[in-house]
DNA sequence: ATAACGAATGAATAGTCATTCATTAGTCTA
DNA sequence: TAGACTAATGAATGACTATTCATTCGTTAT
């Protein structure tokens, strides 16, 4: 620890063998706060461990190496991020109407819309052009949203299959670029502000299904 | 060159001494090229000086460091993209509502939307988090444009001013939502793509100034 | 209680990289 | 052409980091 990393104390009582699972999510999560705090580049092993109050070594005990950790972390953020909308999809109470809504917004739960959470989705992109296995992973999510999208779109528009496919991407585009902004400008972009962003987006895009007094976000 | 780095070889003419800044703008293109290739933390001293054909001491000789090398580069693209938008504005004869199409259209200009410096600007954007300079060279540029497109909006509209800066914000975000998705998905978000959901977004925005057969894109 | 096993440790290793600076080469001046 | 000045070089340095593995420790079964 020559560098200035900020590391949780390792707990004065002694170790304890946990389970494989446990194990493996207290390396991801503390991955996780250490992207967020110093990007993917700085966040080294000791770093990890350290934050995670565990030896260097339990990263190959659990992980093999340090790219399958970042692969398993960008896996578990996606996971994250799908069961936010497909939990609201599981109440088959709500109409087709309410349930593009729901999904539009859930982007804006703060289980996954916060500073930390925001910042290690855009440390991944940052190098999704040159990590093929980073882009097939936010791929096979987003298809799934994507297709639940265009599948909603569908039964609201009764509209051509070209029109619905480029309005679920519209959708999705908005608020990729609404987080985004939410990182760059935190104090403009808050929770409440993307939220009124993309309900003028929802209301401008199918007026006839959202009026004026809207819907409510059901996160 | 232990690594498979790919170098341009270096020339067989004797070298040359060239004026400061051909030199500097010789290594930020070689940065720009080394980031969308390894991404930041791949951009090694030695594969931007190999790519430029010089030495590796030629980096400190004009930027001091490698972070000077970086924020150097941030701050040429973002004046790339700021003379995109701000040549636009130079033409007086156009109305309020061309100049606004032309502004947003100009993200989705071939010298600014491409591959390479859309991947470099996300590299950016992934450590944005933790190095201020970096938010702050962004937020430089950016509140210029952002004045411009709330000026434009506001001639259009002539409605309050908190709409005025959230329709300026939807369309920032909204753009930035489309770049995010060209790198990720660049099958789908084409240049003529995403030109096509911008005119769409424009179109529901102000219904009044901008009908079907649209207005053409400038670029 | 104790043996046996798997979990966890962390010092050592091997490798990478930014930076430095003594040296070399091109250019300019007198 | 010689001398002086500056651009450019690249080997050497020192700092940092992922990975390894011999050792230690906790837990479980007997």
């Amino acid at each position: 620890m020559t560098t200035g990393i900020e590391t949780k104390p390792r707990s004065k009582t002694k170790r304890r063998t946990a389970p494989k699972e446990v194990r493996r999510l207290q390396l991801i999560e503390a991955t996780v706060d250490c992207i967020a705090e110093r990007g993917i580049s700085g966040t080294t092993m000791a770093a990890v461990t350290g934050r995670a109050g565990l030896s260097m070594g339990i990263v190959s005990l659990h992980f093999e190496s340090k790219d399958n950790l970042l692969n398993a972390t960008l896996t578990h953020l996606s996971q994250e991020v799908r069961s936010t909308w497909a939990d609201l999809m599981k109440d088959d109470t709500l109409a087709p109407a309410e349930r593009l809504w729901a999904v539009a917004m859930s982007s804006f739960d703060p289980r996954i819309f916060n500073p930390t959470k925001i910042s290690v989705w855009f440390a991944y992109f940052g190098e999704v052009q040159y990590r093929v296995l980073y882009r097939q992973i936010v791929e096979s999510f987003d298809d799934e949203r994507t297709d639940v999208l265009e599948d909603l779109c569908e039964s609201l528009n009764a509209g051509d299959p070209i029109d619905v496919a480029s309005i679920a991407g519209g959708i999705e585009s908005f608020s990729d670029g609404l987080w985004l902004n939410a990182i760059l400008y935190p104090e403009k972009f808050t929770r409440d502000y993307c939220i009124s962003q993309m309900a003028t987006f929802l209301r401008a895009t199918f007026p006839a299904h959202f009026k004026k007094p809207n819907l409510e976000v059901s996160a």
